[in-house]
RNA sequence: GGACUUGUAGCUCAAUUGGAUAGAGCAUCUGACUACGGAUCAGAAGGUUAGGGGUUCGACUCCCUUCAAGUCCA
């Protein structure tokens, strides 16, 4: 379309003697209530051409016509000036880029990027989270590489600290020696087991010692210094919940009546501190006539505002009184010891994280396979953890960094928005920001990248804002092409997904689910497929991972995904599956066509054939979009159209039937360079495409 | 207390980065099979783009503010 823009350059500086950049003509692409296919954007002319949008916009697109061949007619609609390009030069364009066989892959551009992504913790199998993540990174790494870039896709494992202590511990004193091939569990679901099971005894062993701290400020079994901060806390909860109490207290007796005597009765709780606030109005609400219940309870909400702030501070007390509770539990002891061991050294603690680890990757290695996802280099935290301290010392020498007196080493970002970051304890101890800037280090020194994406869920915004910040103050060259691809949380229709709250899907059982999901759809279907065991077989798992993929891939990353399996699978409207029963459908018709080869081009076009031709020439910018934003949703979504388009050319036009010879033959390599587009986007995505379905 | 993200049709998502009457799918209603695969296509209905203010030829998009959801920092 380059040459269109230069013509309007000329054409403004012969009608209006001025000078514009390339960048001052708004091209875009016409809406299809009008007629023609791309439009210019008059009303920014008006200032040098003294006239108005409409009579800019006819002057202009005169100039065009007369002096561009192409340009076969044009139309203006207020400020926009709608032009008509040949038909010829959309089939030339089909015949010179389309249809050649390279199309689509962008030529090497000599940058490097890495792509690191999934990050899994070796305590616990993947879950949907990581779905995500694994499907982003994987398909921005494929776009990249479509983009033109040197591609090197990284995985950094947490495979380290206490977490695994925990599991290890658990199944050196509950395991009885359980291997995944004794138990018939993947290695990953093994550990996780045990994972699980600590966290069950230490709550067992907290609870009945956190009860009492809580009820009668008996903390006289901790140590001096947390006995002081336990007393603290517990004071200030007894400061808040007087607060409360004085809070509702004071509430207009007006007020209090209009929701009920239970209300009433659950006021003279609260103050005498004998409730909750949020059991007080769940108990009102259900007094009340379910008409009156959304109302009311807004209302109610309102006028308890400040209670229920305070209670939520009350919250937070309790939670770091269960932390110190829990930091003096036996096990949790038991655990930091085993931790204290591992980094002393000592083999059996040595031996027993190398034997679990390696069942944990045993295990990943097959979820990994089963998504369709892979890694060219692997980075492990018990490598890593120790690095940074290098920097720390550089980042004191040029001045970034200061000592306090304390002697922890700070960094103060507080000139641009942000905090004062800690970035090396008083006892010389690193933080994660420490090893996450050694870790930053050796992948440069590794590859020598000119960019790096760490696809990240979107809580750890303010840490890699702070770690970029850092290393461009440090003046590290290549900072500058850090970037955090965050993504938001996944939820599901049943309530939000968080590990504690036990209702995480696991990705194996995900998967499972989809696959067995989509054979169900076939079976009920009531046109059989034409396929044999064995076809079908390969064929389910194409489709419940093409529709958990599109699914997933389709929304901005950024934003926070609802995630309903039953609608996911849906094998219609703006889906996967749709895309590939297009696919499908389309190599049919090829087989049915059987051989043909390019004669003679058609003169005219129809507008079917115009639309699916300017979308199929559009697929290297869908993809160069991609790239620069690291988007697969753009490319997604780019591809639901093609396939509409198709499928629109498919009903109004006969292929196999055409009134030609030329024309079928024609119409056979349309389709043919349409099942390529498709092929080649859901491939960028991840998907497969079936020929048959 | 401070910072960041999100808020679009009943539901799930778009909107070419400031352009035309805000578009799709699902669900609802209507129409198209003697057909190359109907898992399709065409149409109807559905909107104060969370609310308010501002910037300009023009705002879902930028600025201010209030509200809601979520996250982070000490």
């Amino acid at each position: 379309m380059d040459f269109i823009i230069d013509a309007t350059l000329q054409a403004v500086a012969q009608l209006y003697q001025t000078q514009i950049t390339v960048q001052d003509v708004n091209l875009q692409q016409t809406r299809k209530e009008f007629e023609g296919q791309v439009t210019i954007v008059t009303f920014p002319f008006t200032r040098f051409s003294k006239k108005s949008p409409e009579q800019t916009g006819n002057e202009i697109g005169a100039y065009l016509e007369a002096n561009v061949p192409e340009i076969s007619g044009f139309n203006t609609v207020k400020g926009f000036l709608n032009i008509s390009i040949a038909d010829s030069y959309w089939l030339k364009v089909y015949q010179d880029t389309v249809a050649r066989p390279g199309f689509g892959v962008a030529p090497k551009n000599g940058k490097k990027v890495m792509v690191e992504y999934s990050s899994p913790n070796t305590n616990k199998p993947l879950h949907l989270g990581h779905v995500r993540n694994n499907l982003l990174g994987y398909s921005v790494a494929a776009i990249l590489a479509a983009a033109g870039y040197e591609v090197i896709k990284t995985n950094l494992v947490n495979d380290r600290g206490i977490h695994i202590c925990k599991s290890m511990l658990a199944w050196q004193m509950f395991g009885n020696g359980e291997t995944p091939e004794a138990a018939q569990m993947k290695g990953d679901h093994l550990v996780g087991k045990y994972y699980v099971i600590f966290d069950r005894e230490l709550k067992s062993q907290v609870a009945p010692v956190l009860k009492q701290v809580l009820l009668g400020d008996d903390t006289a079994g901790f140590p001096e210094k947390k006995q002081l901060v336990l007393q603290g806390h517990l004071k200030t909860i007894d400061n808040l919940k007087a607060a409360i109490s004085k809070i509702v207290s004071g509430l207009d007796s007006t007020d209090v009546v209009k929701f009920g005597q239970r209300f009433e009765i659950g006021c003279g709780d609260l103050i005498d501190e004998n409730s909750s606030v949020k059991d007080v109005i769940k108990l009102t609400m259900d007094e009340l006539p379910i008409e009156q219940q959304a109302e009311k309870g807004k209302q109610l909400n309102k006028l308890l505002k400040s209670a229920l702030d305070l209670e939520e501070k009350i919250e937070k007390e309790k939670d770091e009184i269960k932390d110190i509770v829990q930091s003096e539990a036996p096990l949790m002891k038991q655990a930091q010891q085993m931790l204290q061991k591992w980094e002393a050294g000592d083999e059996q603690v040595i031996e027993l994280w190398k034997t679990m680890n390696t069942w944990v990757y045993d295990g990943f290695a097959k979820t990994y396979k089963k998504l369709g996802v892979d890694f060219d280099k692997f980075y492990y935290e018990s490598n890593t953890y120790l690095l940074g301290k290098d920097i720390i010392e550089e980042g004191l020498e040029k001045g970034v960094f200061f000592k306090k007196e304390d002697g922890s080493v700070w960094i103060d970002l507080t000139a641009d928005g942000l905090d004062q970051k800690l970035v090396l304890r008083a006892d010389g101890t690193s933080v994660y920001i420490t090893q996450d800037l050694g870790t930053a280090q050796l992948k440069y020194n590794d590859f020598g990248m000119d960019e790096s994406i760490y696809v990240v869920g979107n809580e750890q915004d303010y840490h890699f804002k702070v770690l970029f910040l850092i290393l461009q103050k440090l003046g590290k060259s290549w900072a500058k092409g850090l970037y955090h691809l965050s993504y938001g949380m996944v939820d599901l229709p049943s309530g939000k997904m968080k590990s504690r709250e036990g209702t995480v899907v696991d990705a194996d059982d995900l998967m499972d689910d989809m696959v067995a999901t989509a054979e169900e759809y076939f079976d009920k279907q009531e046109k059989k497929l034409d396929l044999n065991e064995e076809e079908k077989q390969a064929l389910f798992p194409v489709i419940g991972l093409g529709a958990l993929k599109y699914f997933l891939l389709k929304v901005d990353a950024k934003k926070r995904l609802l995630f309903d399996p039953n609608e996911s699978i849906e094998l219609q409207g703006h889906t996967g599956p749709f895309i590939q029963y297009t696919h499908a459908r389309i190599k049919s018709v090829l087989s049915r066509g059987g051989e043909f080869h390019m004669s003679q081009l058609p003169v005219e076009l129809d507008a079917v054939e115009r639309d699916l031709i300017i979308l199929l020439n559009q697929y290297p910018d869908a993809v160069a979009a991609a790239a620069k934003d690291f988007n697969p949703a753009t490319l997604a979504n780019y591809i639901y159209e093609v396939a509409k388009a198709y499928n629109k050319f498919y009903h109004d036009l006969s292929i196999l039937q055409a009134e030609t010879q030329d024309l079928k033959n024609f119409r056979l390599q349309l389709s043919a360079s349409t099942a390529q587009v498709i092929a080649k986007a859901m491939q960028l995505l991840g998907i497969q495409v079936p020929e048959r379905m």
